[in-house]
DNA sequence: TAGGGGGAGTAAACCGCTTAACTGAGATGT
DNA sequence: ACATCTCAGTTAAGCGGTTTACTCCCCCTA
């Protein structure tokens, strides 16, 4: 393995000028400099990540909690995950998937071996026990989604309430007048817990109104068999409905796979529009969704890049909320005159 | 931060004593460990993992190379990820998901910078250039997958002849004559190169014939749309085919999908079963598919238990072969009568 | 011309842990 | 009883960098 001392000698200088050039901390003069690159490029030099970590404290990783329990990896969390990796990238960090119970034992197990130096949680829940944790051990994270309460935790989330009046007045503008929401199930636990279900419903139920719409709400888990259900259940009790919104992105392949089956139309007869989902997702209907984008990108750069401030020290960004842009497939039409 | 040193203070005990309990590398009398213990626990002490790698160079963090601008990240690859994760969590090692193109140039920064003592690959190539790479710096690893020439490498894949074998014989249990294989698309440069395809095509048209059946084998791309036509040229040209096999998973979406819309009954009218598919991903569809499950699980254990044994110097696994099981659904049933 | 200032480079003390070589005391053999 | 083994522990030399304090040396100013 090739060192710095190795560099160091053969450019006949002390490693410290190699270290600050290599690290920009120290001026060095341009015959030095070409010496010494001179050096590293014929000794095929690479710095030893592990040996910088240690003297410096800082390990430049940055590990993106994978909540391995609840298992539903996605299209929308791989978005996440590569445009997190790329803006770290961009910092001169890496960003690694690291897998961890979704208590925040692990993530402090992680951090307190000094593995990384700090942690972006995805997936958050409105009481999320890995926020508590990573505060008590003072790790820096930043987080995408919100906890109910934030005081001043660093994070940036979907900005539902844009997103749904947008859903909302596009369908309004298409002619719709009776629309549907398909949100969370009550019995599920997570309901009351996880943030997209809660705010969109919310956002809905203000929203709908100020359009003069009569608000339905159905619940419904989040599989694509329970999509089917409640799609069933809307086409029972509220047949006049000619538009429906879903927040979960599986049971809105499972409503339009209902659809399909019960011999519907779609668009012509009922439009689907899924509040969150990303476009691999979207195309594995047909025809193929018309959706609201996770704004994925965008969240996971914006996450990684508060997180490296706060990292770096310096002035933390302001919380950013960023809304799902429609996406167009071919789900949503004007309702069919009747 | 509480560092060995202050532990073995507080026990009254050398460093080297507190190293070897830690590590069980020497022994230590049940009087001594008690009392560096019971330090330990009074400290909140935590091994630093950073300077552990810098002396031991062994950083016990595997990479599980991520081809961020490849292929999806889908269910499959998530649960080779979860369960490799499990594996050498159990070996007392990390494995996280790090994202690098597919030229193998980052891996080699990888582990030239020492931040992994091994790499995991996986959705490997037919003829794939990182393996290349990885050989040619001496860097340790291990593949889910097979190039086409694999002079001792470190591998575990799919058993694609018990796996078609086993599909085959199925459909045939159940009366089917007239089969059809919806494979890879030729155009597609990957399609020659992707094991999964070329295996599993092969296979197929060397199965077939032994149980007596046309051999229809049909091209398609790896996307929903695709699946969908490539079900219409099916219907049309070879109407009297009562089940299809279909390679890659989304193209099997949307067969059902195509189904579904032109008025066929799944299973009545045909009868249709993914060669290669996650139960999460199956379950999507509706009806819910039957599948050959993707040993996803037993190939991210397998694969990490491999790379383990080469990096703590134990003689190397045979490679292995796991077939896809029959994982049952609703899409397969005994042909009409016609 | 002496004094001061600043820029480029060096020496050396860590960072927290592993590990080879060594110590010393009690057990063992003859 | 004396040399020889064991065996639990200790000492100290790294691992490959970063970083602080310090040394030169040259140039500018009064």
């Amino acid at each position: 393995m090739v060192t710095m001392r190795d560099v160091a000698d053969r450019a006949g200088v002390s490693i410290a000028t190699v270290s600050f050039l290599l690290n920009d901390t120290k001026p060095v003069t341009a015959a030095t400099r070409a010496r010494v690159e001179q050096a590293m490029a014929e000794l095929g030099y690479r710095r030893n990540a592990v040996a910088r970590a240690l003297a410096s404290r800082r390990t430049h990783i940055i590990a993106m909690a994978y909540p391995a329990l609840d298992h539903k990896f996605g299209f929308s969390a791989a978005e996440f995950f590569t445009s997190a990796a790329d803006a770290a990238r961009k910092q001169d960090y890496h960003l690694v998937l690291w897998p961890v119970g979704n208590d925040g034992g692990e993530l402090t197990e992680l951090v307190g071996q000094g593995l990384a130096d700090g942690v972006v949680l995805m997936e958050v829940q409105l009481d999320d026990p890995r926020v508590t944790v990573l505060q008590e051990t003072g790790t820096p994270f930043a987080l995408i989604g919100r906890t109910s309460s934030l005081e001043g935790l660093a994070h940036v989330d979907i900005d539902f309430d844009r997103t749904v009046e947008d859903a909302v007045g596009y369908l309004h503008g298409l002619g719709h007048r009776r629309l549907a929401l398909i949100s969370g199930n009550l019995n599920d636990p997570l309901f009351s817990t996880y943030g997209p279900y809660v705010r969109s419903e919310a956002a809905f139920r203000r929203v709908a109104p100020e359009y003069g719409l009569e608000t339905v709400v159905l619940e419904c888990a989040g599989s694509t068999l329970a999509g089917q259900d409640a799609m069933g259940r809307l086409l029972r009790d509220h047949p006049d409905t000619t538009a429906v919104l879903i927040v979960n992105e599986f049971a809105a392949l499972g409503a339009v796979a209902g659809l399909n089956r019960l011999g519907y139309q779609v668009p012509d007869d009922i439009s689907v529009l899924p509040l969150l989902m990303a476009p691999e997702m979207a195309a594995l209907t047909n025809p193929a969704l018309t959706i609201m984008r996770t704004p994925g990108p965008e969240l996971g750069q914006l996450g990684t890049e508060a997180l490296i401030r706060q990292l770096e020290g310096a002035d933390p960004l302001p919380p950013q909320l960023v809304p799902a842009k429609l996406y167009p497939g071919a789900t949503t039409a004007g309702p069919r005159r009747s």
